[in-house]
RNA sequence: GGCGCCAUCGCCAAGUGGUAAGGCAGAGGUCUGCAAAACCUCCAUCUCCGGUUCAAAUCCGGAUGGCGCCUCCA
């Protein structure tokens, strides 16, 4: 398996430290908003390289964070009065919301950052007992100069920063770039007691104490957003590895940003958009194709229009697996005489997710296999004793390699049907409009029927007349 | 100013030296009472200019056009 490396930027033979195993972290969110789709693609695209993951047998142990104590969540609590600890709540409640919607696995552990005072404490420690943090008036600012190796990650070295530094002056740091471990709290604000005064922690160290609690110094994938990459994971390569002096992760791994209309996605411009308000429009799994179908590493522009692609494209193949479930009707036979086809078309999955998680490349094999079942269900050729039993093992091979893109999880007329919401026609009033239609068809009175069609279409409805009865569902 | 990424059919999107996957849309046909779905056929030489090579979308150089990070950020 192939995966490309930001730290060597290029993809390398992937072999994890322990045979067999896997320790994968990927930076959580701060839990003091609602999650946008920008969210939704890193947390989809680190769900699917979990799934495959495991799919190819690997024993993960997945962590991923909440960070629940910053400034953001300070500032905002204060604003809608409540505490910093409630509004954490709600907000890792509301995620849970999304997520669960979503489908995305739930990660091997969840820590937060304030259970973790502790470790956090022990590892600032650690690093001032090194020479690498050094303690000012309550806080506590890492040593930059004296870890070398910084920007091995991001590109960057520590003279161009500082020549371009926008950070701000502070006289007590003893050089600007040095970030913050522990912060001193000021009056009123949360705090924990430490050996340096009531504070808090900084935002990167965190993820250094939590990660090496759950998966030790050294881990395999290191994973988030490409916005990440600098200063947060730079930062925590710093802050790990100047402690422990050991590599902290072998492989990392940023996914690419999401775009509105050919914009980027900001508070700012104001085009950010909920999970929340996206899922109001359109099924989950529209969602995850969208985001599965490109490369995890590429941008990925939103627009309603490219969201309508996906979904056309999504039903294409739930067409396809409908017409397998019908045709199985129940088989339930583990083997068939399409054995040797589906291990080809494993084979081909595999290689394409082989290749730094390929999904784009796997989707195409999704679509092989719904052209070909298509046209092995219409050929109606003889000698198929076997066929319902064929196409019973298809059908489960199209959900089995679906999974790990989160596709295909959904029952195919639960998804061609969905909608239905408000002043739409109900399940119950279409199914009685297409017993009125079939009345009028057996007796050959084919302008009643048509108008009922008409009427079912003004309505969003299609209708699928077939020897066995007609099926309907929903335009989208 | 520093560092980095990208540019493939109307739209989306694979491809990393051997002669352009796939999806959506479109055109024609088959099936159908008519449709829908499905199937069949058609539909690109890869932003531009140089170079390397028997051979380049794929490597190198340059141009143009997008974009990201350097400040909170998935």
């Amino acid at each position: 398996m192939q995966i490309y490396n930001s730290l060597n930027r290029k993809k390398e033979e992937f072999i994890p430290g322990n045979p067999g195993k896997i320790g994968m972290y990927a930076c959580g969110v701060t839990v003091y908003d609602l999650c946008h789709i920008g969210h939704a693609r890193s947390l989809v695209v680190f769900d699917m390289i979990y799934r495959y993951l495991k799919y190819r047998g690997y024993e993960v142990t997945f962590v991923r964070n909440f960070t629940d104590i910053d400034d953001k969540i300070i500032n905002r609590s204060n604003e809608r009065g409540v505490s910093w600890k409630a509004l954490a709540e709600q907000y890792i409640e509301e995620f849970y919301v999304d997520m669960d919607r979503l489908g995305l696995l739930r990660p091997t552990y969840e820590p937060r950052a304030t259970d973790h005072i502790v470790e956090i404490i022990e590892l600032v420690r650690k690093l001032e007992e090194k020479g690498l943090a050094y303690a000012v008036d309550g806080d506590v600012y890492y040593r930059l100069q004296d870890f070398k190796g910084y920007g091995k990650l991001s590109g960057k070295n520590i003279d161009d920063l500082l020549s371009g530094a926008r950070v701000e002056v502070d006289d007590r740091k003893e050089s600007p770039l040095d970030f913050a471990l522990w912060k001193k709290s000021k009056p009123g604000e949360p705090s924990w007691e430490s050996p340096w005064g009531a504070g808090r922690p900084g935002w990167h160290i965190e993820c250094s104490a939590m990660s090496r609690k759950f998966l030790g110094d050294t881990f395999d994938i290191h994973g988030g957003g490409k916005d990440l990459i600098f200063p947060h994971h730079e930062n925590e390569i710093a802050q790990s590895e100047g402690a422990s002096g050991k590599p902290l992760a072998r492989f990392w791994v940023h996914n690419g940003f999401v775009n509105i209309d050919s914009e980027k996605m900001s508070k700012s411009l104001g085009n950010f958009l909920t999970i929340r308000e996206l899922l109001e429009e359109c099924h989950p799994e529209i969602l995850r194709f969208f985001v599965v179908s490109s490369h995890y590493r590429s941008p990925i522009d939103f627009s309603n229009e490219n969201v309508a692609v996906a979904a056309a494209s999504l039903e294409r193949l739930y067409q396809s697996l409908d017409r397998l479930l019908r045709t199985a009707a129940g088989a339930s036979a583990t083997t068939s005489s399409m054995d040797e086809k589906i291990d080809s078309w494993r084979q081909d999955f595999t290689t394409a997710m082989d290749d730094d998680f390929n999904s784009a490349a796997a989707c195409a094999v999704l679509f092989e296999v719904s052209k070909e079942v298509n046209r092995w269900l219409d050929a109606d050729i003889a000698a198929e004793d076997d066929k319902p039993a064929a196409a019973g093992c298809i059908a489960r091979f199209l959900r089995e390699i679906g999974a790990p893109l989160g596709l295909l999880q959904e029952d195919p007329q639960a998804f061609l049907q969905r909608g239905g919401s408000d002043g739409e026609l109900s399940a119950v009033e279409i199914e009685a409009l297409i017993a009125d239609r079939a009345a009028a068809r057996s007796g050959r009175n084919w302008a009643a029927a048509d108008r009922i069609r008409d009427l079912l279409d003004e309505k969003g409805v299609i209708l699928k007349d077939s020897a066995a009865g007609t099926l309907w569902q929903r335009k989208h």
